[in-house]
DNA sequence: AGCACTAAAATGTGATCACAAATTTTGGTA
DNA sequence: TACCAAAATTTGTGATCACATTTTAGTGCT
């Protein structure tokens, strides 16, 4: 399975060049193939993309406006580097709208999405247990995209992703320097909370879960 | 003063073409200057503002993104129609953006701000007195945004940028063809709330605040 | 070796052009 | 008058070019 499969358009070939760099830049930052503070060169990518630089610069242009890239004082595009003071916004802006989105998938669970959420979070504890970081990721993103699809959402949902987008550098940074074992899985009682339909305490969980795999994060230095 | 102040960059002149094209478009949709569903050209609006079309290609790709604009399946930029559900996702995420924001907010509250706040508060209930659209829309804005501005938030903020942008056009609509005369000032009992740095009666006037008033725009008919 | 300064290469921005697709206008028919 | 097909125009996309600014490389000096 094609990781982040959330983030994509499942059935669309790309219609335009600057749509497919759009998607190619934005799956290689969720992969984390660019290290914070990098800096990205519209040429450079058109060559390795193999198009002109105007595709990409629209491209790069629509991630700098969703902060997935960052413009510096001159004009450069770079990977954005981490503050705790981001961090926090992004931590308290997921918990309000994550919370918002669950509570608002919760009426449409179906019994064959819960188990859906169950076989994703199995491969969320395999991940885990292996120390497996890609699929450990994979399986995480799924899992609450997932959930928060239910709700059938667009607006709230693209928001959800602009964060997701902007943590995802450091995310992969720290993963690849302290291995991902001492996450960990706070979905079980989540998906508890989901079954007997209880707000509060789905609330409660995806907090928990936000504030705790952001505070891991954060714990370690911020270079 | 003006018009969305708190949207602007106070202090700088725009570096390039493609940031002022930008804020220029941006200002229009604020001021509701473009009608939804209406069809927006590049090569107009270039000629319009005196640039090549590549700045404009850039400045609309921009506000594609933040949903501010919309991208018609034939590929050629609209404003935005409003749909029930999108004005329900939109008033949830403000409703929890908005208080995350008022909440981060109150602790950085002084007394100054506070007198600041109940300036904007008469410019307000003075606009709905005098059913002035053109100032309530401004210094409903400037209130909500100074208040929020206190916590010094940067990714929240423009969050809640974005979503205030996707309603203009239709709150304009209605505003013209309504006038504003049923919309109630809830504004003081935040202000209330506020001097008590009580966190829940602020979020409660907060939700309130918007719920009135995206509803009073939803109950008209959303062509 | 280390550092300041200059020259060369690379980069972002904006303009213009070519082309295919979509839109509008036109002209003729029922 | 209403309606439809075809021509003419307009539009978005992508490529290429020019230019000012920035970045990097190279050189000489202490």
């Amino acid at each position: 399975m094609n990781m982040a499969q959330e983030f994509n358009h499942p059935q669309a070939e790309f219609r335009t060049t600057q749509e497919r760099v759009y998607f190619q830049v934005r799956d290689a930052i969720l992969r984390g193939k660019f290290l914070p503070g990098h800096a990205i060169t519209i040429r450079g990518l058109a060559a390795e993309l193999d198009c002109s630089p105007m595709p990409v610069r629209e491209a790069l242009r629509r991630l700098t406006s969703e902060r997935a890239l960052e413009l510096s004082d001159t004009r450069r595009v770079t990977v954005p580097t981490m503050t705790p003071e981001k961090l926090n916004e992004i931590c308290a802006a997921r918990v309000a709208l994550e919370c918002q989105a669950a509570e608002h998938a919760l009426p449409f669970v179906q019994e064959e999405d819960l188990q859906q959420l169950r076989d994703l979070d199995a491969r969320v504890s395999a991940a885990l247990e292996q120390r497996d970081i890609e699929q450990y990721v994979t399986a995480n993103l799924d899992f609450h995209f997932t959930l928060y699809r239910l709700g059938r959402p667009h607006i709230i949902l693209s928001l959800i992703e602009s964060l997701w987008l902007q943590t995802a550098p450091l995310q992969h940074l720290v993963f690849q320097r302290f291995g991902v074992q001492e996450l960990p899985d706070r979905h079980e009682d989540l998906l508890d909370a989901i079954a007997e339909s209880n707000v509060e305490r789905v609330r409660r969980a995806i907090r928990q879960d936000i504030e705790e795999g952001l505070g891991s994060i954060s714990a370690e230095e911020l270079l």
